[in-house]
RNA sequence: GCGGAUGUGGCGGAAUUGGCAGACGCGCUGGUCUUAGGAACCAGUGUCAACGACGUGGGGGUUCAAGUCCCUUCAUCCGCACCA
């Protein structure tokens, strides 16, 4: 028989939402714990099953937490600007705001209806002025101390958005979002120089408690590596070409240099050079060539000689030939390289492709020359390099980076493959840039009392011809006067990109109506930092690490306490379609998770999210698994039936409830859901095969499950209790209690399991042969034979070695 | 190419330090009750030439004992990708 759980959802939602059951208290003396999952975005097609998977076990630890006696913190709120608004915008000539309120309603609706912990009280919406006057605010602090900046430079211009992009936002040279193909334009954008922060965003990833993977992935797209810098002259001018190299050691394998098209050493010396024509030619070739070209072309390397200009080996003092190729990056180390054909893949690649000479410097076994660069760094000898020979590779680094400074000739170098953030969006829904610009006085920032700087209403949403802003159209908001000289001034048209709400978001919930300041230092106090954060592995490289930028810098100009935002980052894995593939509308496996309320309840829905399987891996959606949750409420549900007096645990089960308690609390601490759901269902199992549970026990049984399913057995406690089971303190279990004083032993002949003998706990091997002599089964397999060992691990297993 | 994972029944998946492989759920088989069953309950369910043997992607090794440790190999997924 199923419980009527639409009612019974109803009715404790309305409770919790109304009565604000969940609301942080402002006793800051308490002990305090913040768990945040990452804000969606209020997108027309509404909830996904996807987003409860890691809402469900957040607001799992929260209820736990609270029960624990913290002051919680688990809030909700809407990262509100974005493409799909504007698109949607552009076609129906709606205004986005209108959408996406629209579409929060919904949201919050839904969140509801899955009757989450979350604060609705302390919701933030990231297009609220109330808020985007912040992000304003420190958007204005970075221009302040140096960290924004407007630079013309190539960047990845999207074709379809007709937007500037972050290389974050590339996907194999296409858009994320809209898919179209990404080229390189020269345009003027607002830069953060994230790169100052590199180092330090390394280092204290130390401090924190996120998934060793996240860690790694952080550090190996910041990209650290040590080599040095080195000079190399050009013949007869007065000029340097300047390159990085992790593999200083090899420089007397040098044979040749080769240059990136944009390098500026082409047009420095375009009267030397004698092909000029050619070199203009392959310079025009590459950069038309999309990203995506020129990594789908990189099989085959292309390059033409510079003639006329010729550079020489600092160490060796012989003249080598310059190339320019698009193998080399202009936006990595310095745009030149010096070239080891013999110790680099694509050195050697282009060396054979062109004839250049190769010379081995490193010895090494098995090294065949004619086939492939030996690369293995940090083994073998240093041959035909002068004052390095005979040394090992980490030894001639240190010799080799001690002479080039010495003379002047190079220095020991740090690089990243970490870029500056570009931040210019030419789009109208995002957060306007509060900078002026004068013709006296440059680029001004507007005055903070005049924050937030708001959106202009407009008509017409669609980008300009030239990649312009919408905004560029508005001249009556454009136009305004200097805040320096007063004189009449011209406002930045382009927008924010939607990293920079996200950046900051989980600052503004401990103390979000605050209009003084971003939150006040007490509740910053309090609350920081976030301990635990969920979200997706997607947002590792981008929002993880613009935040925790973002946060540095808030705490290096004293507004944030903590140096890092978020102490613990764990992720959760895809929910997929029934197929096991991505869900997708083209895919037609979509699970609406209205449908899955309606047809099974929200606990339901939780409880089956939270047993589909590891909560870290992808899990493919499955309509007949969730029936099984649905039935194991339903048998949770009849346990009133077999329901009997009794207030403490009877012998039969209380060894099982200390265990149960132990291991559903150490679970969800290490999220192993899925084997917590399990050890629900065999209680039950074990309950209905005696036909009965006493009050005690059911109550322990309903705390446990309670964060899981928070409607159910709210309401069967409640039959049993005057209070509600969210004011309880979570279960206790006493270590003792969950020993079995007698257990079965397994026995083992020649390392098979023949018979499983009842034993005392922590018996000798004395006491337990004893027990296998009397066990005719053993006995008789033994008799006749010669035992050679005999291996007993207390409590675990006893084996027999015949022969 | 580099980095990160994953590989266990028909399916999703369990399994402290190496110590009874397959918990829990789905599905399936048989039964009970029912006018009926996409309901409930009970029993069974790794494989096979079944009182035994074999079984955690493949091959090898260490060990009294390996899903777990070591070597090697294959497959799949994800991220990055000419980063010098």
């Amino acid at each position: 028989m199923s419980y009527n759980y639409k009612e019974i959802e109803k009715k404790w939602q309305e409770k919790w939402y109304k009565e604000r059951t969940f609301n942080a208290k402002d006793d800051y003396t308490m002990k305090k714990w913040y768990g945040l999952i990452e804000f969606p975005y209020p997108s027309g097609q509404g909830l996904h099953v996807g987003h409860p998977r890691s809402y469900t076990a957040l607001d799992i630890i929260a209820r736990k937490r609270r029960m624990e006696g913290y002051n919680v913190l688990y809030p909700i709120g809407f990262d509100a600007f974005g493409l799909p608004a504007e698109n949607y915008a552009i076609k129906n000539h709606i205004h986005p705001r209108i959408i996406t309120e629209q579409n929060i309603n919904h949201f919050r609706e839904q969140l509801k209806s899955l009757g989450f912990f979350f604060f609705f009280s302390r919701e933030i919406n990231t297009t609220d002025p109330n808020y985007y006057k912040w992000t304003q605010w420190i958007f204005i602090q970075l221009y302040k101390k140096g960290l924004a900046y407007k630079a013309t430079m190539p960047i990845n211009y999207c074709t379809g958005c007709k937007v500037g992009l972050a290389n974050e936002e590339v996907v194999n040279g296409v858009c994320e979002r809209c898919g179209s193909p990404v080229v390189q334009k020269e345009k003027s954008q607002w830069m953060l120089k994230i790169t100052d922060y590199a180092e330090r965003l390394i280092n204290d990833l130390d401090d924190t408690e996120f998934l060793e993977k996240i860690k790694i992935q952080q550090k190996n797209w910041i990209g650290r590596s040590e080599g040095a810098e080195v000079k190399f002259k050009i013949d007869g001018e007065d000029e340097e070409l300047l390159i990085y190299t992790t593999r200083p050691d090899t420089l007397f394998g040098a044979t040749y240099m080769v240059v990136a098209p944009e390098h500026p050493i082409i047009d420095k010396l375009s009267s030397k050079i004698t092909n000029m024509d050619e070199i203009i030619e392959y310079k025009n070739k590459s950069s038309l060539k999309s990203d995506f070209e020129r990594s789908e072309l990189n099989k085959e390397k292309t390059g033409v000689e510079i003639k006329g200009i010729t550079a020489i080996n600092p160490l060796t003092g012989k003249q080598i030939p310059i190339w320019v190729s698009d193998y080399v990056l202009i936006t990595y180390g310095t745009g030149a390289i010096m070239a080891v054909p013999a110790h680099d893949s694509r050195d050697f690649e282009f060396a054979k492709k062109f004839g250049l000479p190769i010379i081995q410097v490193v010895d090494g076994k098995n090294v065949d020359l004619s086939k492939e660069a030996y690369t293995d760094v940090e083994t073998g000898v240093l041959i035909n390099s002068g004052f390095l020979n005979g040394m090992q590779v980490s030894e001639a680094k240190e010799k080799v980076i001690s002479y080039l400074e010495k003379n002047n000739i190079g220095t020991k170098k740090v690089n990243y493959k970490l870029r500056d953030w570009v931040f210019s969006r030419q789009r109208y829904w995002g957060e306007p840039i509060p900078m002026v610009y004068c013709e006296e006085c440059g680029w001004v920032p507007i005055p903070e009392s005049e924050l937030p700087l708001v959106l202009p209403e407009v008509e017409n949403f669609e980008p300009g011809e030239n990649g312009e802003s919408p905004l560029a159209k508005q001249t009556d908001w454009i136009s305004t006067t200097c805040p320096h000289c007063g004189k009449p001034a011209k406002r930045e048209t382009d927008t924010m990109p939607q990293w920079a709400g996200s950046s900051w978001y989980f600052l503004r919930y401990m103390d979000p109506h605050n209009d003084k300041e971003l939150a006040s230092k007490q509740a910053l106090e309090y609350w920081s930092p976030v301990d635990w954060y969920n979200g997706g592995m997607e947002h590792t490289t981008l929002h993880l690490l613009y935040s925790r930028f973002w946060h540095k810098f808030l705490y290096d100009i004293g507004v944030v306490p903590t140096k890092e935002p978020y102490f613990k980052r764990t992720s959760h894995g895809m929910i997929l379609g029934d197929n096991g593939e991505k869900m997708s509308k083209s895919k037609g496996n979509i699970v609406n998770p209205d449908d899955i309320v309606r047809d099974f309840g929200a606990d339901t829905f939780r409880v089956y999210e939270m047993f589909i399987g590891p909560f870290d891996g992808a899990a493919p959606w499955s309509m007949d698994s969730i029936r099984g949750c649905s039935k194991f409420l339903d048998r949770v549900w009849s346990l009133q039936d077999i329901l009997v007096e009794g207030d403490t645990y009877s012998p039969e089960f209380e060894k099982m409830i200390h265990k149960a308690i132990k291991k559903v609390s150490e679970d969800i601490e290490e999220m192993k859901f899925n084997t917590s759901v399990a050890t629900f269902m065999t209680m039950v199992n074990e309950f209905y095969k005696l036909k009965r549970i006493n009050i005690a026990e059911f109550k322990t049984f309903l705390q446990l499950l309670n964060p899981f399913a928070p409607h159910i057995t709210e309401e069967l406690y409640s039959k049993i209790s005057n209070v509600t089971i969210a004011e309880t303190s979570w279960p206790k279990y006493d270590e003792s209690k969950t020993i079995d004083e007698s257990i079965e032993l397994p026995v083992q002949i020649n390392g098979k399991v023949k018979q499983t003998i009842q034993i005392p706990l922590d018996s000798t091997q004395e006491d337990v042969k004893k027990i296998i002599e009397q066990n005719d089964v053993l006995k008789s397999l033994i008799s006749g034979k010669n035992i050679i060992k005999e291996i007993y691990v207390k409590n675990k297993i006893y084996n027999i070695v015949i022969k």
